[in-house]
DNA sequence: CAGAAAATGGAACATGTGTTCAATTTCTTG
DNA sequence: CAAGAAATTGAACACATGTTCCATTTTCTG
């Protein structure tokens, strides 16, 4: 992807700074790709975004889908984290159904752009294997989330993932982004629990 | 769209001839989507595929956006036959979950490229608001075809909607299609069987 | 301080893009 | 058959794209 990373590298003043920019051009990346979607990347455009030339984005990635497998791993991450402060902030109700209906709801509302580019990065791990180990990572972490919070029948956590990617998608192309209202019902039929 | 059709097109072979033409887009738009996705569908892309000159794509429709509209609903409607065909023919089980199982596995191995177009398409109704409607039209068409065979409860119908497509969307990442033993624990633990 | 390594950024390249335009062909109608 | 409507198409437009090249600047090492 760039140069490997010698053994010294964090006394070197120089890689430290190459880095610090490699870490701009993905967060760049990620705001044009929550911004215009995927079709909107372009090298002259994260260049923009991340306000350096673009002959730096080549500098450091050598593809453009080097830098999305970045990105993707990027986002990865540090969804997981704002993934769980969100859902230690609304866990004010104490039943499942609810909780998550208001977290889905906040993904939709909250974070629209972000919870977009998510998929639509995921999707595009259909076409391009390069993207998929970051892809299934995403599946992992989700599901080991899921795993400590609900059921141990392995069918019904993929069950249960597969339910909310698709709750998410539908509500990415309603008119405005739905409350937790319109996932309650789904979601108790899920888990067989009155709405 | 086009030129609005004169309450004697029938007869026109003008006309005629100029509808077969614009069917002929729409269906080489669709085989551009499913071999390259959507970032490959431009003006000069599908002129080729459809074996006509780029100008006559802008004369049948104004914009890349107009395209993508006709051939989504095009889509829905043909992929409803095929899906139906598909049902049909599966039904040699006589369980909900094997059946599904079967044909959610022939989805994404004998249909890759079509499902995944599908989707791609779906996706990009989240950005934008023309194919909203075409991508809706898909989710009660969905919803009536599980309305026939399963539950009542209507948030079941969604909830059994949103699964399907979030275990299609995994499908489509996998390094190889899966086959009906992957689909069959999720369903299962949906409707509460024993796989 | 001199030399080397890394990073930077402006310019240029060939190619692809959406779209417009004017001329031409195809077909229908009076 | 002649007039006109509809369809067709090649050429051209201005611009965006991925990528390469090379001169310059920054930073570290001996």
């Amino acid at each position: 992807m760039t140069a490997s990373p010698s053994p010294r590298e964090q006394t070197d003043g120089r890689r430290a700074k190459g880095e610090r920019r490699r870490r701009a051009i993905i967060d760049a990346t990620l705001r044009v790709v929550e911004r215009d979607g995927i079709a909107g990347v372009s090298h002259r455009n994260i260049a923009r975004e991340a306000g350096v030339p673009p002959a730096s984005v080549v500098y450091y990635f050598d593809s453009i889908d080097g830098v999305l497998v970045a990105t993707l791993l990027e986002s990865c991450e540090t969804m997981i984290d704002e993934l769980r402060a969100l859902a230690d902030e609304v866990v004010d109700s104490e039943r499942w159904v609810s909780t998550t209906a208001e977290l889905l709801s906040r993904m939709v509302r909250e974070h629209r752009g972000r919870t977009l580019a998510e998929y639509e990065l995921y999707l595009l791990a259909a076409r391009r294997p390069a993207l998929r180990p970051a892809a299934r990572r995403w599946i992992e972490v989700a599901a080991g989330h899921v795993h400590e919070t609900g059921s141990r029948d392995p069918g019904a956590v993929q069950a249960l993932l597969a339910t909310i990617d698709g709750l998410l998608m539908q509500a990415l192309i309603a008119e405005e982004p739905p409350g937790p209202e319109v996932f309650r019902p789904a979601l108790a039929a899920l888990v067989h629990e009155r709405a």
